[in-house]
Parts: structure tokens; C-alpha cells; sequence
DNA sequence: TAATTCCTCCCCTTTTTACATGATTTTTTA
DNA sequence: TAAAAAATCATGTAAAAAGGGGAGGAATTA
């Protein structure tokens, strides 16, 4: 039984590559694609792939949240997070969002198809890469939990302390907290410095 | 006569993806593809393309750098610039190494194909995305000035205005007036988001 | 030459952050 | 289950940044 793929990414290039890639496989069945979040939503509506090969940077909604929607409504589609940046903190997301996998855009066939093949077994599969990326994170001492990686996202933002604490429903003082061990953490001397320190370990990412 | 296309990229599915693309154009011949600056040069020792579509954004060297490189070594190159990002000074930049075109990665196959007979003619493509960016004005005033430029970096290495204010030899109230410039000019709430746009527009890089 | 931009400097007020210090509750992990 | 880690909240002070003005001289450009 072939294995009926779906791709959504914004780039034309990226889903005819990924189409020619898979076109002479005879046991992947090409299901379709859409380039952004919405029509990708209504095309499951009428018709559900095996595996969502997904974009994880679009405008409008980005892959992250509609992994999440799409995760909610259709548990039993398989969905591998799709992107050019190799960045722990995406991986991450997309793995807590229900992904199976996560790709990068400079992969082999054989890496795609490999992927492909394992999630569709209820596996996990993570390339090479971003393996590597994971590990080379979990080594650092640069072990934000949770709430921080929250704080530091919405500081970079341009959020002041009660605008965040509003956001997250807590108090100044505990915002305020997050922020002192962010600043120990990363040793930074101020928000500057912790900003441009958090993309130096890749904490965040340029998408404005 | 047909158009010998070469294309440099890291990203495998791009390259596969305008293969694909301009496979069955008849005026379109396919040169070949490198994935990184070194095996390009190394390439155009060898043989020699009208047109390169060429990734602004690699690893080691970026496509801007190489775009000057491969112009000042072979002028008869027609270079295209290709990125995700639609951002003026990339494609500033970009123009002023001497490329001949700038096309975004979700273009479509007649963009692609208008782009390559436009340049081998020895005129200028500009995608319809890229001109509206450069005409904006939002992206338009973010020309930084030299002194602008200088106490960026100072803040984002950490550096308070008195600091800045020593290290400059001017008063604190000067390295003030510059912040207040850079948040008005960035659009910036605070240092935090200041920080953030920076590395967006690339105007500091991550070298710690 | 006139206009414009850039760099420099100053005033003032309010807001926000940084730092110290301590503590309770919940959650995770060994 | 006990220990460790994370998340929560607090009080207080000092430092720094943000935001609002204005203004003069130098350099550049039209």
C-alpha cells in the first residue's frame, strides 16, 4: 500500500522539488499540496494523506500552531516538520505539537523517503542534523525550562514585564524573576545583551 | 539558442524543485547545480553558464559574497539572485555586487523562465514582490548612520550608555540621542525588540 | 549658496529594569 | 516517597532606559 503524502509550504520550489523528488516512487502515492495554512486545512477536509510534509515557516500561520490544529482534529495523520533552520526550539515545538519527525530542506531522497517510511510506523524521525542540533543543546549548559523560553520569546518581542505578565496570567514579580535567571543563565549583563546572546545559542529565531 | 542554467543553492529540494521546473523547457538547458560557493567556483573552471540562480543564503559563504566573486572573475555571468527572504538589503545588496535579477523561491515557473530570457538579454528582473519591498518605504529608511551603526553594536554587546558614551569620547546624552534614533528608525519598543530587528535586517551578526 | 543630514549636547519626567533577598507551592525526577 | 527543580509571589532600592522637548555646529549634497 503506498504511502499518500501531502505537502504544505509556501515555496513553489520546495513542493515541485519535493514532488519530482517522489514522483518515480511506487510506493508513495502523491496526495497534493497547498501553500499556505488554509487551504491545507480545507483540503482535509474532503481528503486525509498517510503524511503531511510541513512547512515550518510560512506567513499567516506559521507550521508550528497549524501542526497543532491539524494534530487536534486528524490524530491519525503523520505530520514531519519541514524547514531550512536547523534550530533546537523549532524542533522542539514541532515535536510537542504532535510532529513524527522533522526534516531539513537540504535532505537526500533517501533521507525524505526514509522519514517517511518510519513515521508511517508510528515512529519518530528526526534527521541527522537536527539529532545533532538536539544533543548539542542538551550538552550546552544552556538549559532554559519551560516558562523561560515563554519569558525570553515575548522579551524579544518587545514586551515589557507586565505586558508579559498579563499575556501569561501571572504576576510582575514572577515575570520579573524569569527575567533575572535568564540574565544569570545566559550570563548577560542586560536585555541587549540577552537578546543577542538567545540567537548566538539559537534560543530564537529571525521570523519575525 | 538555449539558456545554460546553472544553479547554486544547499537546499536539495530547490534544486530539484527548478529542475523539474525548467526540465521540458526547450530554450532552457540545464547546466548543472552546485550546493556550496567552493564547488561552484570550482565548476566555473571548468564551464561556463549564461545564468546562475544563485542562493543568497548559504552556509560559509553567503550568495552575496559569491555573487561579487563570480562577477569579478567572469563578467559575462549573468547572476540571479534567489532567497526566501524578501528583504531590501539583501536585494540592495545583491544588485550591487552585480547581479542582474533578484526572484523569490515561491515564484512561479513563468517568473522563473521571464527572469532568465530578461538577464541573458542584459536587462534587469526584478520579481514583483522584490519591487514592492524596494519601494516601500518602511524597509526605506533603515539606513543607518555610521555613528548609529557603531553604538548598535556597543548596545548589543552589552554596553550601557555611559560605557558607550567613554568608549566613543562623546557625552552620555549623544549616545542617548543615538538610542532614541535607533528605536524611531528600527521601530523598536525597547532594546529588547532593538536587538531583535537588528539581526532581522542583518545589521548585526551573531560572531559573539 | 541653500538645504539637508549628521553629530553633538542639554534639560526634564516617567517608566522599566537590575539587583538583593527571601519564601511558598507545584511539578518533576531520582 | 523523598529530594530536586521549577514556578510562583513579595518588598525594597538603585540604576538605566524611554520619551518629550530643543538647539548649535559640521559636513554633505542639491
Amino acid at each position: 500500500m503506498a504511502i499518500k503524502v501531502f505537502i504544505v509550504d509556501d515555496h513553489y520550489m520546495v513542493i515541485e522539488g519535493i514532488r519530482s523528488l517522489l514522483q518515480n516512487e511506487k510506493n508513495i502515492e502523491w496526495a497534493g499540496h497547498a501553500m499556505n495554512a488554509g487551504s491545507c486545512l480545507a483540503f482535509l477536509q474532503k481528503q486525509l494523506p498517510d503524511v503531511i510534509l510541513m512547512d515550518i515557516n510560512m506567513p499567516e500561520k506559521n507550521g508550528i500552531d497549524l501542526c497543532k490544529e491539524v494534530k487536534a482534529k486528524y490524530p491519525a495523520v503523520f505530520i514531519i516538520g519541514l524547514s531550512t533552520f536547523n534550530q533546537q526550539s523549532f524542533i522542539e515545538k514541532m515535536m510537542e505539537n504532535g510532529a513524527s519527525g522533522y526534516v531539513l530542506k537540504n535532505a537526500s531522497k533517501e533521507e525524505i523517503l526514509e522519514a517517511l517510511q518510519t513515521v508511517v510506523k508510528g515512529k519518530t524521525y528526526l534527521s541527522f542534523d537536527a539529532i545533532k542540533t538536539m544533543k548539542s543543546k542538551s550538552e550546552a549548559n544552556l538549559i532554559l525550562t519551560r516558562r523561560e523560553k515563554e519569558v525570553l520569546e515575548l522579551i524579544a518581542e518587545g514586551m515589557i514585564n507586565s505586558e508579559i505578565a498579563t499575556k501569561l496570567f501571572v504576576s510582575v514579580t514572577t515575570v520579573d524573576t524569569h527575567r533575572k535567571n535568564l540574565l544569570a543563565k545566559l550570563n548577560a549583563r542586560n536585555v541587549a545583551e540577552l537578546i543577542k546572546l538567545a540567537f548566538y545559542h539559537q534560543l530564537i529565531a529571525v521570523n519575525h
